[in-house]
DNA sequence: TAATGCATGTAATCGGTTACATGATTCA
DNA sequence: TGAATCATGTAACCGATTACATGCATTA
């Protein structure tokens, strides 16, 4: 997904300056499978602009800057629209950085390995414990965080997606919890086996 | 992780080509979690080369051209250690096409929500699958497809990596079924409510 | 005969990240 | 005083994808 069909989306659930389509996607109702920079979303929203997809309207500001408040045109909705309606993503699968280390586990020491997975553990958890707090929070009608509207995650699909984060995150730190300590027995065994210790 | 780590993660299991490489991450034991397509395997091979991190052989063959076989060096082995070994990964979160568009569920007809569901459910059976025998296949030390080494998945790293791919798999797809139907008739009754049929 | 597999590479292009530039306000 | 927040934007750079170019052998 490109950076202007993120910012239509964006703006799909209302108007908004680019500032705060990124806080968006930082903190806000977005904040998740999705992100976009400062310097994608601010050429993305004037291409917008140029193309008809959104319009824009200039806000003076006592002290700070102006703002430049973009909304979407018909155009710009049909476009999200046709974004949402066209051919079905393709297939993904995981990527990870730390999944594929691990693949190359004999290469590490059994300590690293372990601190590894006991990080990436407590990340997930939290993860999948602060989204359960911002649905939870904001789930029903009355007032939360300024950054996501109320009832946001009483909409079918933001629930949905809520509840889909917080299952994968909690699977993915139990599946870690559970074999963390035979994987590093095994590494140990491994290098106990062939006499490797070289540097580090 | 850029592509030049990745090919020095290949090579250190072993000499191989540009093209076998790019296979080890298509079909073979590299085949999760992380990919390189050869217009930036070849590119990073050579750069490899030049910094003295490999080694290349050419080979001469009969009617095919002429393969490249590429080795480690001392260096290149080190320089993959430091990679492993290095500032651990940072946090990673899921990024989904699919799952943002979800966010925006009631934008699109509820038969559409339900066959995108359907359909990566599906995807996410066969990814699954596909690990498993994969793992079971390769695990003991007899002869499996030429392009997993028998036994890989016998070795602690690629089983602990398989056994999360599954998990993770089989824990998304279960989560999509299990709340495919109840998000599909929350969007008709929302849709129900609000006159919100326009085009498509 | 057409597609697929083997095998290597280049070049155009693209999209995004990072850092920079500016500048006032507010809070610790 | 220094950091963080608000606010917009540009420019350099980088890495990767995509398509192209070549060419033989095999398989359907």
């Amino acid at each position: 997904m490109d950076v202007r069909t993120l910012c239509l989306a964006a703006l799909s659930r209302g108007d908004a300056t680019g500032y705060e389509i990124k806080k968006m996607f930082e903190t806000g109702p977005l904040a998740h499978f999705q992100r976009a920079s400062f310097g994608s979303i601010y050429p993305a929203l004037s291409r917008l602009l140029d193309d008809g997809l959104v319009l824009a309207e200039a806000l003076e500001q006592d002290g700070r800057p102006d703002k430049k408040v973009y909304r979407l045109t018909e155009g710009g909705r049909a476009a999200f629209r046709h974004a949402l309606t066209g051919q079905p993503p393709e297939p993904e699968s995981i990527r990870s950085d730390l999944l594929f280390m691990l693949m190359f586990a004999t290469e590490m020491t059994p300590a690293r390995v372990g601190d590894l997975i006991e990080a990436r553990v407590a990340e997930l958890r939290e993860l999948a414990d602060h989204i359960e707090a911002k649905a939870k929070n904001c789930g029903e009608a009355h007032a939360c965080g300024e950054a996501t509207p109320s009832g946001f995650f009483s909409e079918p699909g933001p629930k949905f997606v809520a509840g889909y984060g917080v299952a994968i995150y909690r699977a993915a730190a139990d599946y870690m919890e559970r074999h963390r300590t035979a994987l590093v027995r095994e590494i140990e065994a491994a290098r106990a086996a062939l006499p490797n210790m070289a540097a580090e």
